[in-house]
DNA sequence: CCATAAACCGACTGGTCAGTCAATACCCAC
DNA sequence: GTGGGTATTGACTGACCAGTCGGTTTATGG
């Protein structure tokens, strides 16, 4: 129940060696028991809190999800003006996927992987509805064209996907300001009206 | 040696189940007694064509690249001017990418993959250099913004990979003509100066 | 101190799968 | 036709792994 102590939580530590194993050796050569061992408990106590090496799975995207869900709308106010509201959220979402790329890597595994069934997606798709609407706002408001939203949505998630993939790859413009303005003036000159 | 008969010719026969049973169930979901078993060949078949799995998976993947590097470039003309130029290359993968689409999933489940290798990953890249190339003389005729040309490959790769995955979930749009140039001009905004 | 339940352990099992191999069919040159 | 290489077969093996189970420890409350 408290969770200022997770170090000795078997759950947390499970969740953090299956993170890691996974995002190394990608989901099915990572054997559970390599889980345990990496996690410092008994094969056993794995099956104990996940019913199936698949629920852990889908557990660890629920947790990443939330972990996602709970930054990138912070600080977001429907009062301020449209692109600097968009801006805010593009910068939360960066940042979220760079402060935890393990989350983020994991997320992009689990989305490619062909053992995400259809109630998992769909559930998915629901974690940006929140961005769907300020979209809606902004065409609504003729700043952004007239496109499909959900076109809107793929190209956005794909840019930002892009940006992240390259922050990840050159850490050494993860500080860099004027990077990520530019990068969302792109993003912004590719929707607006 | 003979390519107008393929149907008879084995290797090609396990290319083809391969390819459909790794995008319906991943790769290490599909035995390779089931591709086997599906090309019509008996197991040994397969291993007398391919040394190891991980071989005919990487054999099908240059496969893919081949097939893909044989339309992207078709038509293209230094001499047109750039826009018109980048439009054609625009056009043609993801013309590519629709017509093939099972070649295309392939190779989005294998850059994904943990599997693959520094070196394969490398050839991937050299792949896109025509691209960097027509990018690099965009950039240096001022047409578009001063970024690393890095960063434009892979935003733009981020912006096909997301048209190509509306237009897989949304096949009325494919023969849209309407559609394709917006989506071109949301590109071109992005990017130009 | 005891009782009870939950947490935890790790050896073990049943099944699966990549890859082998010995035997057979096919092909072509001489 | 005969010798030698290549293609093809499918039963088989050895390794590996998800999940089980019987038993032990720990936590809680009376």
């Amino acid at each position: 129940m408290d969770q200022s102590e997770p170090s000795t939580d078997k759950k947390e530590l499970i969740f953090r060696a299956a993170l890691r194993l996974f995002n190394a050796n990608g989901f099915d050569r990572t054997p559970t028991s390599q889980i345990s061992r990496e996690a410092g408990v008994a094969t056993g106590t794995l099956f104990h809190y996940f019913e199936t090496k698949e629920e852990l799975i889908n557990a660890l995207y629920l947790r990443c999800k939330d972990s996602m869900l709970r930054e990138v709308m912070a600080g977001f106010d429907k009062a301020v003006p449209f692109r600097a509201g968009l801006r805010r959220v593009y910068g939360n979402l960066i940042a979220w996927a760079i402060n935890n790329s393990g989350e983020y890597l994991f997320f992009q595994q689990f989305s490619n992987s062909t053992l995400i069934g259809d109630k998992t997606r769909e559930t998915g798709r629901e974690k940006f509805g929140p961005l769907l609407d300020i979209l809606d706002e902004g065409v609504r408001q003729d700043l952004i064209k007239t496109v499909q939203p959900d076109y809107l949505l793929y190209l956005i998630s794909g840019m930002v996907m892009s940006t992240t993939g390259y922050l990840l790859d050159h850490p050494e413009k993860q500080r860099d300001e004027g990077f990520l303005e530019q990068s969302f003036g792109m993003l912004w000159d590719s929707i607006r009206q």
